[in-house]
DNA sequence: AGGTGATCGTTACTGCGAGTAACAGATAAA
DNA sequence: TTTATCTGTTACTCGCAGTAACGATCACCT
């Protein structure tokens, strides 16, 4: 891990401006698309940022990597936001309910945003990436407590993603038809999601209605791992 | 609503032949983005039908509408094989369980096509149409379910959209790493939905095992209604 | 028979947006 | 002072969506 090739001062100098700098470019393709929708162009995001194009491209390889970033972006924000609602203390059905209604919340900031997470794979990998690392911790969230639970832990995969799916479906829909409330919504989604899960427990003979907080079947938040 | 201003046989003699050719260029569409992957270009699909691009561009307006095209063909196939699965005889969760066999079957004859169509929204409007499609059937559907039942119908429109997202969200996963059989995925699938409806019946009091089919909840199949 | 209105199809263009080349200044480590 | 790496620019290439313009065919109509 000691310096390869030569990495002197003028080498190593820049590594964090250029952190801050890519990060930087990600709140502006952020606003940019805020304002101009999920199609804006690359030239746009630019100017947003207050310089030219080749520079974007010293920092991202390409416009995918770019979108990828703002779907990690968007994922840190709402895994940030529901975690710490689902992990507060009170009954499991509460936690349920909070982790929704913060959810929503978060959608309605930054509408055109979540728009576009919503758009995933062709074949290559647009930003998948954002939800991809919000069902991975969910996966893991889930895993540890059918774990705890005695429950089948190959669950936890599909369900993650089925809870992913879950999200950014109804919230899309949520977003363009603003047709109900959104704590009507939030009711709706966190009945759905609430049923699900402790239906299948009780199946399994588990009252998860009993399960508190703080019990151990999650890990603490982390700070946006690196990717 | 008879002839406007012409309208002699020469103009009416093309109408059958136009919807035939339009839906052989669909074929070819999905024929194209089977081998090619999602991000087929015009030209390629045209080349795939035997034609030019221009011919192409009489029948569909840009490439949006041909993906929705696309969308709403695959739509048609998974509606038709999920509803028949779903109406048939059998109590309320095996009916569940056998529509979301039919749904991953569908899935794994042309996983191309339908990764295709889990790739929605940027604001315009892609093809969002075909799961807007489906949503809408399934709104209906539970509308009903939920009316019979004396349940809360505005619950249908949001379930309706969580079960399609939720749908092509597991199916996307399931088909891009196959790390559990079908059967397992099926499996898992049809216990967090069923779980979800069962569970949100039974809190206003409804046992939804007693359900029935033929029970009057669900109109019978419509052949693809026009849009 | 011969004109007409619609299709069939082609090749060759425009235009936009992603991504690149090439070049010039600044700054701080060596 | 040289050097490595950043800063930034303008002006290009290139691929693909969509269009223009043209000619052929064929059944209907008069």
């Amino acid at each position: 891990m000691t310096p390869h090739v030569k990495r002197d001062g003028r080498t190593t100098r820049w590594e964090q401006h250029r952190a801050e700098r890519r990060e930087e470019f990600v709140l502006a393709a952020v606003r940019a698309i805020d304002t101009l929708g999920p199609d804006a162009s690359v030239a746009d995001i630019a100017a947003e940022a207050g310089v030219s194009k080749p520079v974007l491209y010293r920092y991202f390889a390409d416009k995918n990597e770019l979108h990828a970033a703002v779907g990690a972006w968007a994922a840190d924000l709402v895994l940030g936001r529901v975690l710490t609602a689902v992990l507060a203390p009170a009954s499991a059905r509460d936690r349920v309910t909070a982790g929704v209604a913060a959810y929503l919340d978060t959608l309605a900031a930054h509408p055109q945003a979540f728009l576009l997470l919503s758009r995933p794979a062709g074949g290559t990998d647009p930003l998948a990436a954002g939800k991809d690392q919000i069902a991975a911790k969910l996966t893991r969230l889930l895993g540890d407590a059918l774990r705890h639970l005695g429950g089948d832990t190959g669950a936890a995969e599909p369900w993650a993603h089925a809870v992913v799916g879950l999200g950014t479906s109804v919230g899309q829909w949520w977003l363009e038809r603003h047709t109900v409330s959104r704590s009507a919504a939030a009711g709706y989604l966190s009945d759905f999601i609430w049923h699900a899960l402790s239906g299948a427990a009780a199946e399994s003979g588990v009252d998860l209605s009993r399960l508190d907080a703080g019990d151990g079947e999650v890990s603490p938040i982390r700070p946006a791992e690196p990717r």
